[in-house]
DNA sequence: ATTACTAGCACTCGAGTAG
DNA sequence: TCTACTCGAGTGCTAGTAA
């Protein structure tokens, strides 16, 4: 990871905020960060090629979108720091019950992942998955804790087709223990699966659009 | 500020631990960064005399031992990417009351810094400081908080000498506000000083060695 | 005003190798 | 075995400048 790249992406975000979107010439940003105005345009090149950000000229300056990989970039290193300085935080997340389609279901049943949850999770999971969308105040956390390592099942590959990588991560809600689990390829989304050996929806008597509290047991290391 | 120097101190805290002292070869250093046994050494040598690491050049391997310097480089990137992020957290901290020697006393009555304790404070502090001897548990926090902004108060001389810029925190002590001030430059302690409006010995009736807790209003930005 | 290409200088990297 | 020097190649920087 070249450093120049992060020192970038810092300083785009701490110009943007929490809109994740700027204006800013090149100049400006060279000043920002005490490089020429070159090096900035060829940062915001680079950026762009690596498609870290999205952008859009405008009349008088660029307008810059950061794509979720910036962010991904930023609380990856948070974590980092988190790991290495050896800081225990607990977090939080609410969400709404939703409807899973059945395709979490589809999923997870298959032996090769059942197979691994039972060696690496110490549970059978129920055959299904809990689809919680996570409210909007939460996702910078949802985003920390996608960030971070967690607990890596392997993919695989059937006849037909192949099923990728998976990392879980400890959890309890209402003092029930379950696993958030996130396929390790794909784009960001407000929406987490959980798994757990109980059938959460019943055990916990959830309906559709209940809002619930989810504790994540992170354990750096 | 090098990425690279910035990575190595990263690996090497890693590798260390809590105790921030290792045995390692370049030759593992360098495996466990991705390059060259050359760029390990190089790197090692660039630290050794930025201060940011000491070496004892033992029979097998060099013993190295992490400089404040390096724990200070890391607890600073920590504290920029709670800033950028926009991440607020507040943090508490325990110590032993200690005597102060009236050294404090004698720093802090100068007009120069108490005219800005009253502009940026809005306090006319009490013509002292009280000590507190941070328990080693909170030797982290105290560190992340040294990494962070602060309000800073500027530096002066007069006839004799240089009085250096000083960085302050909102603070409060069971519920009396107050503020923890740094010299910005100095070595690291685990003693912190306070001032405040109130004298807070008498406020809250403090003894030499009473445990007490402070909590810091971390406000990023 | 902007962004960004080109050219030349400077820095960093790793292979070879000395101590 | 270690650490760390030299040197050539490659990368990244900025100044000049085009569009």
């Amino acid at each position: 990871m070249n450093s120049t790249i992060y020192e970038t992406i810092k300083t785009l975000k701490r110009i943007a905020g929490e809109k994740n979107i700027l204006y800013i010439s090149s100049n400006e940003l060279a000043k920002e960060m005490n490089v020429s105005q070159q090096t900035a345009s060829r940062m915001i090149i680079e950026l762009l090629d690596d498609k870290y950000i999205d952008r859009k000229m405008e009349n008088r300056k660029q307008k810059i979108i950061l794509m979720e990989k910036s962010l991904d970039t930023l609380y990856k290193e948070l974590n980092d720091l988190y790991s290495i300085l050896e800081i225990n935080q607990s977090f939080e997340m609410k969400g709404n019950i939703k409807n899973g389609l059945g395709e979490g279901k589809y999923y997870i049943s298959k032996k090769e992942y059942m197979d691994q949850f039972y060696d690496k999770l110490k549970i059978k999971p129920y055959y299904g998955t809990l689809n919680i969308k996570i409210l909007p105040e939460y996702e910078n956390i949802l985003r920390q804790i996608r960030g971070a390592e967690g607990i890596h099942i392997e993919g695989f590959k059937d006849k037909e087709r192949t099923f990728g990588g998976v990392k879980c991560f400890n959890a309890h809600i209402d003092g029930i223990k379950c696993f958030i689990i996130f396929p390790e390829r794909s784009n960001y989304t407000d929406i987490i699966e959980i798994i757990s050996d109980r059938y959460l929806r019943e055990t916990l008597n959830l309906k559709d659009n209940d809002i619930i509290k989810i504790n994540i047991d992170f354990n750096f290391n």
